[in-house]
DNA sequence: GAATAATGTGCAAACGATTTCGCTTTAATT
DNA sequence: AATTAAAGCGAAATCGTTTGCACATTATTC
């Protein structure tokens, strides 16, 4: 059963496709008249306009593409994901745009799928939901001219990115400036892999803020974590120099928990014995136990900021490239102790 | 700055459109010699196949749209829609299929989204993430014709409509003699809303657990968690009756997880004094204090199998409509506890 | 050497919309 | 009443592919 396509409309109503055509989009140049009878047409004979043709002529997809990092097992498991595509989702919805996410699991082939977008010509423009050294897909995108957004701090000339982003290097500053105010002294870092813009920003933000008390960088209390690197040998590292800091700023939810869990396993109580501050303030950091003290970077925010943006510039293509800093707090919990008022 | 198109490349290498459109699928037809020519000059030009095109003339857009349950919010912040997501997501890639996501947050909206999706002929199938009663979903998809598959036990006659799936009923048994075993005979049950099918049939499989073994079905002791009634009501209800059972199946992590934390606010220990075994298995199963035992329902494979049994009834629409079941097992952790040996 | 069969290409018509231009018809102006 | 302006609609080109059919060339067979 061949769907109906405007011509039938257009036959049936004894008016031309153009006629059909222009009804579709209101054209103020159609009598109303015309319209009521066209309109009327196409729900008797159940018309709906094939997407893929008018693509063809309008060159706009209505579509964005979502470009997850390295593989998508990491960004599924990890709540951050998810609530940036819900934030972006709800945008989208809100401007009829559609979403299509790359299915790649390593960067080559993710890298492929982005190719395939733009070059397809399957999107009007991208989010790029990560930012980090030595990544092939936003130089690509910024050579094709597609216009793109970047969640994070974007590597290279930002006037030439779009990008929005939390101040990083502030919200670690203030995470670890909470627990000095606590009284902490002896303070860890632990984040992914330095080659994230915002694991290098917080570890920044931390540096400073132990810079500006005066306080001593311990080497050994800087850890990035890893396939080889787990959180169990960092604890068991830390442990075996037999210097464990007190308190610890950890760059999101689920490393925070796992650190909690490690710790717990050799008996070791937080808040009372080691403080713990996060990052992302998800779902996780609620039902931690105890439940933990974490910077809030409104990720849901992110995503929608990032999708507005970028639609912007898709329907503004001669846009300036802004960048937006969505500002963070702290949301306080159980996790830290002060070591003053002992 | 024009896209170069099929004409572009037939032009420059001095043979006709349909030749070049030849070389592209690598038609036989084709001698090796022009096909060589015409792909250096596809390459010198930078020529990139355009999607839309291919779609309109061929109908196929290799692409799946995945519908999301109720509101985003719901499905983004439980670890569930996530991980079947990347299961989808591997086979997809691995077979060259595109993921177009629902924007919705409201069950109408979402309904809107899913007719856009299939009128505009923007999918080639789809994927239900959710089976609930009263849904307009999946009767406007059968009728429509287009290839899809439930992800869950599909409401209505099952042979018309393929689905993937656990056997909740069995599961849910199993889950409730695992606690009878261990000597457990006051036990509670604790489920999102019984429209969704997957919380009515693990009441059953709870229920036939029950009967089986004699054992007294306190209705009282059986819960549905909603906006009107959270775990914090559902706790005290069970307290002020002052009977509250010493063993819960819940039928998802993120409840048990909240379960846990009300019980702990009234001092109730687990697995001391109550038991909990939970579904699904999600990596906060993982992570909780103390780790729930949970039954594992393999989600990834779930979305891995509705992706591919999906993307065969895509390619072979003759197929008779199957549905497979994704067996369960228990991973048992520290959230149970036997009275028995007391 | 003529007839037949492969083999390799090109022509032109789709696919289902949008959009430019121009032609009627009607209304407004003098 | 004649002229001009505006409104309403249609014809046809276009977007970038694919594909059925026809045609030409070369290879094979008798």
């Amino acid at each position: 059963m061949m769907a109906v396509t405007i011509k039938d409309v257009a036959k049936q109503a004894n008016v031309a496709p153009s006629t059909v055509s222009r009804v579709l989009s209101d054209s103020p140049r159609i009598s109303e008249k015309t319209k009521k009878k066209v309109r009327k047409v196409m729900e008797e004979m159940g018309y709906y306009i094939n997407h893929n043709a008018r693509v063809l002529v309008q060159k706009s997809t209505q579509t964005i593409g979502i470009v997850m990092k390295n593989s998508t097992s990491a960004s599924l498991h990890d709540p951050f994901f998810p609530e940036v595509l819900r934030g972006i989702s709800a945008l989208c919805h809100q401007q009829s745009f559609n979403i299509s996410i790359t299915t790649g699991e390593s960067e080559e082939a993710i890298f492929n799928d982005v190719v395939k977008m733009v070059q397809g010509k399957r999107v009007d423009g991208l989010i790029v939901s990560y930012s980090k050294k030595d990544d092939k897909v936003v130089p690509f995108l910024v050579k094709s001219g597609i216009p793109f957004v970047v969640v994070g701090k974007p590597i290279g000339k930002a006037n030439e990115i779009m990008s929005v982003d939390n101040d990083n290097v502030q919200a670690a500053k203030e995470a670890t400036e909470y627990l000095i105010r606590l009284g902490h002294t002896k303070i860890g870092f632990i984040s992914e892999q330095p080659k994230y813009e915002v694991s290098a920003a917080r570890l920044q933000g931390y540096t400073d803020a132990m810079r500006m008390n005066n306080l001593d960088i311990d080497a050994d209390f800087i850890k990035h974590l890893d396939k080889s690197e787990p959180m169990k040998r960092v604890v068991d590292e830390l442990l075996d120099g037999s210097k464990l800091p007190t308190g610890f700023v950890v760059t999101d939810d689920i490393a925070a928990l796992n650190l909690l869990l490690c710790l717990r396993e050799k008996n070791i109580k937080v808040p009372e014995e080691v403080s713990i501050i996060s990052f992302n303030n998800t779902i996780i950091a609620k039902l931690a136990t105890p439940p933990l003290t974490s910077i809030d970077t409104q990720i849901y925010q992110l995503g929608y900021e990032s999708a507005k943006c970028l639609i912007e510039e898709i329907k503004n293509p001669l846009m300036f490239k802004k960048s937006v800093i969505i500002p963070t707090f702290i949301e306080e919990r159980g996790s830290c102790q002060s070591l003053l008022d002992k």
